[in-house]
DNA sequence: GGCCTGCATGGGC
DNA sequence: TGCCCATGCAGGC
């Protein structure tokens, strides 16, 4: 057989030729990855599907297309693509499967484990392994079985298949060349095992099984149940359920997916409910794709049914995958299995545990620890070497990629992130691709089914319902698409409910990659640093709660209140599912009547409407339409400070609690907090959901298009060096920044001789943090409260500049680099512990709370754009991390730091800026009080002049240049307490506590 | 000191 | 109880 035959030089690979020529034209794939190489003669016949019948017709192997009779030589290399395998036996040519719309999701190439020992002393025919993916003995030594596989696969289907009762080794031809490559045992073995067919498709979607196209969204549309889901769904049942559908109930083909073609490994579609433990020796299985096989029980050496994978390890394909892996349209895709990366995978070692079953499954076998090479290719199309190895590992093994760090960094993978296993026939080749982890959301809806515990698989769509509580969550879902291809029709509501907690909890931070079929099996226990800490799940979830209380139902339509466990959950009809409304405060006015406070988006200020008005979720004055004198945001605002402080009492109730808890948390734990809170502010920022896991990532991805000083800068310090005129971005940071540094230290220097006697006029009472405290928590609970979870400015509302910074500061890395290696420095954590025990730190800050300059400069400064810029280029300069790190390094800074971290204990502050340590550091005490008397006295001469200052911006040195320490602004609020009608700022609202006042 | 390698450990199932 | 596998860690480079 031409296969055979290695080709030298210019000669054509067919052996039954041998013709030499210049240039050779591509034939079939061979088995180690590349392509035979054929005359003219020998490429125009393969070409035109007529090589076999050329060359092999002598051969045995081969078998009439069931349905127009064509003569295809099944036992070939050659042809081993161009026909399916019927379901009732028999093959048919591809072109009449594509004719009939019956596709079989034969899987082209059953996983080795069918054909090998399953212990790993199975792996000792390495010499027959090449080492170039995907064309390993998997699919050549299953290649003879598939030849005569005749049985009557829908009965199997519905049926126990019996192991060795199907089958007979007699009527196999094993005279083929690939069989040979098997050993005398392993044939026998394959023969014993049914084995199926290919998978071929090019058939538009339309699915015998329901498995096949992975057209979930059409699968849904026409089938009733998605089997593959179902095999979650009923995955604790005793007994298979098969829920096969019939193919010809998807015809509604989105041309979107008309090329791809999936074929789909038997994890995948595996609806074999049964656990691992159960499907052992002589129990029916049905293979992948839906089709029965007969799986001799001796191959089960272990009592185990070690060729099931574990669920987790189902690959879950996406559509976005499909499209970029199948962009030729004769690809036949094969996941065969994906695995979430843990912190190690993502980590830099740069080795990712492959899930034994799978690594001996669809990984060349190897005998020998050192592994072999393994060539992937990335969605892109980029090929990576991987070293695919094992290490023993308590009388097992241990199977790992090495050699993928590049790889990961390349698709931008994290912890949490979930890579996928392909192959791409017929090329063979073995595709490596991801999900992001924000797509987990949706993607595992199929897995949270396994979280569930109940055993129904649930799909946030499947049910043409929504419980309220899920909408926003599964409106997300659905956005992503995933989710929408993946179906099943009798989802119950509880299950619904239970999933949507589910993944309301994940997208709402709650380390949203795990999927808890087994309990921290993504997130084990030594995964301390990829875990939330449960205070912040508490936290998250009330936020959920905040958000379901953001539902309105529609006018149209009244929701279905069904009790599950207890539990009321309202249900609406999909068309009139609820909306997200516009967070408002109920409120009885003082005629007794019900009313609500919505603030306007565009100028924050708090209106008032009735309370049965739903308010869209954006509501401005402008739709005020029933009060119409405040229908226009110049319009004062009613609503007064005390007002807006008595109609927001879970402000001091929650910063009560919050303060109990704190207390509780070690600094460690913050740490989580922080994360939990950065990943939430990205997830609502609605762009990929980094991952808890983050924080165990030393080197926070950069996004692509990231202009930070990382990002911009050759790699490694390498490449040409700016000259000093350079005025490029970077250059221009730095000598911002040099000279910024450089007015700071002069005027520290002079605030340094006030500070003795500016000091002694600061009241003193650490007895009073605890209000301060308060104060600071009812600033973040304030900002909780607002729909944006921003700051809120000095008018009572949320400062768009606030949010922008930060936005910035947690989506740039450097930043959140900065926050987590501060706490991952024993020093810092030391420092922010003693701080607690500073006097003088506690008075500065009791004093600055109590001074309501103070609290504006400290807010206003985020009102200040410059200063913002300041503050955001200042991360971005690699001289300013440079400064930071030094000064961790150095021994003074660290002394003088150590009496002014945060009295926050057990709490850190995203507004922090490194800046304003140093304000707030004793050694600037002076400057605080100076710049409060230098405040108080300006301030006093604009009252005098006109007492609208609003918005004015000054510098605390009145100098021009921007200086982040010094950026402040006095706004109108410093008057709120003056002017009732303005807008009152929530954090100022919260600091007139009567026992501030 | 940092990285790599190979193995050990231990929690989860 | 045994297996899986995430992670720790010692030793070598």
């Amino acid at each position: 057989m031409a296969s055979s035959a290695a080709a030298s030089g210019n000669a054509c690979f067919n052996s039954n030729c041998k013709e030499f020529v210049e240039k050779t034209r591509k034939g079939w794939r061979r088995r180690t990855g590349e392509f035979a190489e054929l005359c003219d003669r020998c490429g125009s016949a393969y070409d035109d599907g007529k090589f076999c019948d050329a060359f092999h017709l002598n051969s045995s192997g081969w078998r009439s297309c069931e349905s127009c009779g064509k003569q295809i030589h099944c036992g070939c290399i050659v042809s081993f693509h161009t026909f399916v395998l019927l379901d009732a036996g028999g093959i048919e040519c591809i072109a009449c499967a594509r004719k009939s719309f019956i596709l079989t999701p034969n899987p082209a190439w059953p996983p080795p484990s069918l054909f090998l020992p399953l212990q790993p002393e199975r792996i000792k025919d390495v010499n027959n392994w090449n080492p170039i993916a995907g064309s390993g003995p998997v699919p050549w030594r299953q290649a003879p079985s598939l030849f005569n596989a005749s049985t009557n696969q829908n009965e199997l289907q519905h049926k126990a298949p019996f192991p060795e009762t199907t089958v007979s080794i007699d009527k196999l031809n094993l005279s083929e060349r690939p069989f040979a490559l098997l050993s005398d045992n392993n044939r026998k073995d394959s023969c014993e095992k049914l084995m199926i067919g290919k998978l071929k498709i090019g058939v538009p979607g339309t699915l015998e099984n329901g498995y096949a196209g992975f057209n979930r969204e059409e699968a849904h549309k026409s089938c009733t149940s998605a089997p593959w889901q179902s095999s979650y769904a009923n995955s604790d049942l005793s007994a298979p359920s098969f829920c096969l559908t019939v193919g010809s109930a998807c015809k509604n083909e989105p041309t979107v997916h008309s090329k791809v073609s999936v074929s789909v490994p038997q994890q995948t579609t595996l609806p074999i409910p049964l656990p691992l433990g159960k499907q052992l020796g002589g129990h029916a299985t049905v293979d992948s794709a839906g089709e029965t096989q007969v799986r001799s029980s001796k191959i089960r050496g272990d009592g185990r049914g070690k060729n099931q994978l574990l669920p987790r390890y189902w690959p879950r394909i996406t559509d976005q995958e499909l499209r970029r892996l199948s962009e030729d349209s004769n690809s036949v895709i094969t996941p065969l299995f994906e695995k979430m990366l843990s912190a190690s995978d993502a980590g830099r070692i740069g080795r990712l545990v492959l899930p034994k079953k799978c690594a001996e499954a669809y990984f060349p076998p190897i005998s020998n620890p050192e592994g072999l090479p393994l060539k992937m290719q990335d969605l892109k199309g980029k090929e990576w070497m991987f070293q695919f190895r094992f290490w023993p590992n308590n009388n097992s093994r241990m199977y790992v990629l090495e050699g993928v760090t590049p790889c990961i960094q390349s698709m931008q993978l994290q912890a949490g992130d979930i890579v996928t296993f392909s192959r791409i026939e017929p090329e063979g080749k073995l595709v490596m691709g991801c999900r992001k982890a924000s797509n987990i959301l949706t993607t595992d809806q199929g897995s949270e089914a396994c979280c569930n515990g109940n055993g129904v698989a649930t799909n946030g769509n499947a049910s043409t319902k929504h419980t309220k509580f899920s909408e926003e969550v599964l409106a997300n879902s659905t956005k992503k698409g995933f989710s929408s291809t993946t179906h099943v029709a009798a989802t119950s509501a509880r299950d619904e409910t239970k999933m949507s907690d589910d993944l309301v909890n994940e997208s709402l931070g709650n380390n949203r990659p795990i999927r808890c079929k087994r309990k921290g099996s993504t997130m084990g226990s030594k995964r301390k640093r990829l875990r939330v800490d449960n205070d912040n799940l508490v936290e998250l979830k009330v936020t959920v709660v905040q958000a379901q209380g953001l539902m309105r139902p529609p006018s149209s339509g009244a929701p279905t209140v069904i009790v599950i466990e207890g539990c009321e959950f309202e249900e609406y009809e999909q068309e009139d599912a609820p909306i997200i409304g516009r967070p408002t405060i109920s409120h009885m006015d003082q005629l007794g009547e019900k009313i609500q406070w919505v603030q306007c988006e565009d100028c924050f200020k708090w209106r008032k409407v009735p309370d049965n008005v739903d308010l869209p979720s954006r509501w401005t004055c402008s739709d005020n339409s029933r009060d119409p004198e405040r229908s226009m945001c110049s319009a004062v605002q009613e609503l007064t400070a005390d007002h807006l402080r008595d109609l927001l009492p879970h402000i001091n109730k929650a910063s009560k609690k919050r303060k109990a808890s704190k207390q509780e948390m070690d600094l460690v734990e913050t740490l989580d907090g922080l994360d939990a809170l950065a990943h939430l502010a990205i997830l609502e920022e609605g762009e990929t959901l980094t991952a808890s896991p983050q924080a165990t990532t030393k080197h926070p991805r950069h996004r692509p298009g990231c202009t930070c000083i990382v990002c911009i800068q050759p790699p490694s310090g390498k490449g040409p060096k700016h000259k000093q005129s350079c005025d490029c971005n970077v250059c221009k940071s730095v000598k911002r920044r040099f000279k910024t540094l450089m007015l700071k230290r002069e005027k520290k220097l002079s605030e340094k001789e006030a500070e003795a006697t500016c000091q002694k006029l600061q009241p003193q009472s650490a007895g009073q943090l605890l209000d301060a405290d308060d104060i600071q928590e009812s600033i973040d609970d304030a900002a909780h409260l607002s729909p944006q979870h921003g700051e809120l400015n000095n008018e009572g509302s949320v400062d768009p500049n606030y949010l922008n910074e930060k936005k910035s500061s947690v989506d740039d890395p450097n930043y959140l680099n900065e926050k987590k290696s501060s706490v991952d420095d024993p020093n810092y954590l030391n420092e922010k512990k003693s701080s607690v025990d500073d006097p003088n730190y506690l008075s500065e800050k009791k004093s600055s709370v109590d001074d309501p300059n103070s609290l504006n400069e400290e807010e206003s400064s985020v009102d200040d754009a410059n200063c913002l810029n300041e503050k955001k280029s200042s991360v971005d300069d690699p001289n300013y991390v440079d400064e930071r790190k030094s000064s961790v390094d150095d021994p003074n800074y660290l002394k003088e730091k150590k009496s002014s971290a945060s009295p926050f204990k057990g709490e850190f502050d995203l507004n922090a800026k490194p800046e304003r340590d140093d304000e707030l550091s004793p050694g600037s005490d002076s400057g605080s009080m100076i710049r409060i008397i230098k405040r108080a006295a300006e301030q006093y001469v604009r009252h005098c002049e006109n007492g609208s200052s609003v918005g004015n911006q000054i510098n605390g040195d009145g100098a021009g240049e921007t200086n982040p320490s010094n950026c402040v602004i006095v706004s109108g609020s410093q008057q709120a307490d003056v002017d009732h009608n303005r807008p009152l700022p929530i954090s100022t609202a919260a600091s007139l506590a009567p026992n501030d006042q």
